[in-house]
DNA sequence: GCAAGAAATGTAATGTTATTACATTACCTG
DNA sequence: CAGGTAATGTAATAACATTACATTTCTTGC
């Protein structure tokens, strides 16, 4: 049996404040060490991702940096986002067609998100015991893996419970 | 370590027109016993996601039901597709806004998608050991699984040998 | 410091995917 | 065959995403 079910902070009580501060800090040295230009556009995005632990539209994004004097045409919002998800600092949730701020920037990623359908909360969990299964699939029908998308719909903790009154 | 990795016809060679003849014969079969109308339109779209192991595009799938002498506009594909997805006859790839006919329909169901990269063949596999790894991690988190994506991205056999050389 | 090139940003236009609203037709049921 | 329900057809629009190109900012070698 693997490793399983990391922490998922969305789920959780938690101080959010430092929770972001910890996420911004952290992507804040992966850009100095790693070459990266985290410009006002996108940073600014990143913490617009970050205020919530739930998934944002392109064009969600677009008009809060357009509120905050940045561009107003739609590649202003999906060049910050491109750039964040290809740098690993947030990921694209399909099943949405939204963004979500990365968690975990800079450690090594099998992503799964857990999202809920009443509170529209994202949980990222990095889980190795997935991605094995995923991996171990693949090679049963000689599938050479380059990028998984596990996205699971469902109740968070909260909501599940709230439901069973 | 669970049960993995079942036959995944796209990527095998295999009679294709047995292989579409019998997911066709099953669709009619659940259709007449479950009470499911499989109207000219619907079966017809079935038909069309069959053709290929590929995922097609509601737009690309009413072109050819336009073609076909059925109605022209979006909804007429988006109707039949959602039909066939919420009757289990075919499923939907988020990472691709597209669908793909389901290969096992009216057989329990926990599909991971493997779409190559290279020749856009999409393989659906009943993998339970995926499942299990979501349904644990899940469960570590408190959060209730109604549904779950699973896509994987990567190079099928076939594509993988070609770029070796 | 300052030109030349590269990277990032801003904007307009357009392409692609998906839904809403409503009229019409086909089907079932008594 | 009337009355209700499910399915279809069409128009309009919404939501998501990209291309193309002008402008600005940053970097780098001199
Ligand atoms: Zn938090
Ligand atoms: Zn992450
Ligand atoms: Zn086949
Ligand atoms: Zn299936």
């Amino acid at each position: 049996m693997a490793i399983s079910a990391q922490s998922a902070k969305a789920f959780e009580d938690h101080n959010h404040q430092r929770c972001c501060g910890e996420v911004l800090e952290q992507a804040h040295k992966l850009a100095t060490s790693g070459g990266l230009r985290l410009t006002p556009v996108r940073r600014r995005t990143l913490e617009i991702l970050l205020e919530e632990h739930r998934a944002m539209g392109a064009y969600e994004v677009l008009e809060r940096l357009a509120k905050d004097g940045f561009g107003k045409q739609p590649p202003v919002a999906y060049r910050a986002l491109e750039f964040l998800v290809e740098n690993g600092l947030a990921h694209r949730i399909r099943r949405l067609n939204a963004f979500a701020a990365c968690m975990t920037p800079g450690q090594p990623h099998a992503p799964a998100f857990f999202i809920c359908e009443l509170c529209n909360c994202v949980a990222e969990v990095q889980d190795v015991s997935v991605r094995q299964a995923v991996e171990a699939a693949a090679a049963g029908i000689g599938f050479g893996v380059s990028r998984a998308n596990v996205e699971v719909v469902g109740t968070c903790p909260a909501c599940h419970k709230g439901r069973d009154q």
